[in-house]
DNA sequence: AAAATAAAAGACAAACATATCTTTTATTTT
DNA sequence: AAAATAAAAGATATGTTTGTCTTTTATTTT
């Protein structure tokens, strides 16, 4: 089990592809996004009409629609990506599943798992989509096999 | 969801209840377990059966049977529980779910996840379940509700 | 030896996550 | 207006995780 589920896992990679395929003003087509990042067409076309209509992604039908982000949605951090998939309690959750695990009520492992979820919370508000369009431009990273 | 899986979760909470509980030589039963870690009994009992043939926890059937931990078991690092139930793509495993990402070939998030990944094997490899009993003792810590 | 106890094992069920396929709606191009 | 395009929506299927119930096996007590 991964830190994010499958679902968010081609959500923030699909994000990414699109961020990268789409920076002057173009749009790209699910066929397009399922093959760049070795996604499920359809479960992916799924994922995709969630965001847009969470409004992470946007979206046009017919002849050169396709889905594509504006600047606005380029600056997000991606902490709003994960959220809109998984929820928040990735960054609230306790390590043991407690419900009522709490500063005054902790679990074991509670002040360790903090200063764990905290970093991994920087990292996701802290790092715009945008932040991560250079390094694929460049082909230094990658978002398949 | 969550770091581990709701099996891993119940796994690591009744291994620290039954360090509790068995601190002086004696057993606890299946029922007294599920009860006090708060999950579902026939469920851990599943989960029990698992980490008594891999070795984490030690049992004993009839009566004034149960199950406990030695001195070998209780000084086992956290990590040989979550590796015994969810295995070690917590680990190891990519942030963005891809098969081949690497240091040579990493995703766009790879550096940044490989510090949180280290911070948290480095927490579950360096305290053992022992660790956890004090505060338990103490009742600082819980593991229901 | 018989009865009682408690874990081990097996079969099954429900819920959720993941994946596939088809039809509909909106938009653009001709 | 008709045809083509592409996302949106709906229905269905598969797989995995989580949870429940019953039977069996091992051990102890009487």
């Amino acid at each position: 089990m991964g830190v994010f589920s499958k679902t968010c896992e081609y959500a923030i990679r699909s994000v990414f592809f699109i961020a990268h395929r789409t920076a002057s003003g173009n749009k790209v087509g699910i066929k397009e996004i399922a093959n760049g990042i070795d996604s499920p067409e359809h479960f992916l076309a799924k994922i995709l009409q969630d965001l847009s209509r969470k409004g992470i992604v946007l979206s046009a039908k017919g002849p050169n629609g396709g889905f594509y982000l504006d600047d606005v949605a380029r600056k997000r951090p991606l902490s709003d990506v994960v959220e809109a998939v998984d929820g928040n309690s990735i960054f609230t959750g306790c390590g043991l599943g407690l419900a009522n695990c709490s500063e005054t009520n902790p679990c074991p492992l509670h002040h360790e798992f903090k200063a764990i979820r905290n970093q991994l919370k920087d990292l996701l508000e802290q790092t715009t989509i945008a932040d991560f369009s250079e390094s694929l431009n460049l082909g230094i990273t990658k978002l398949r096999k």
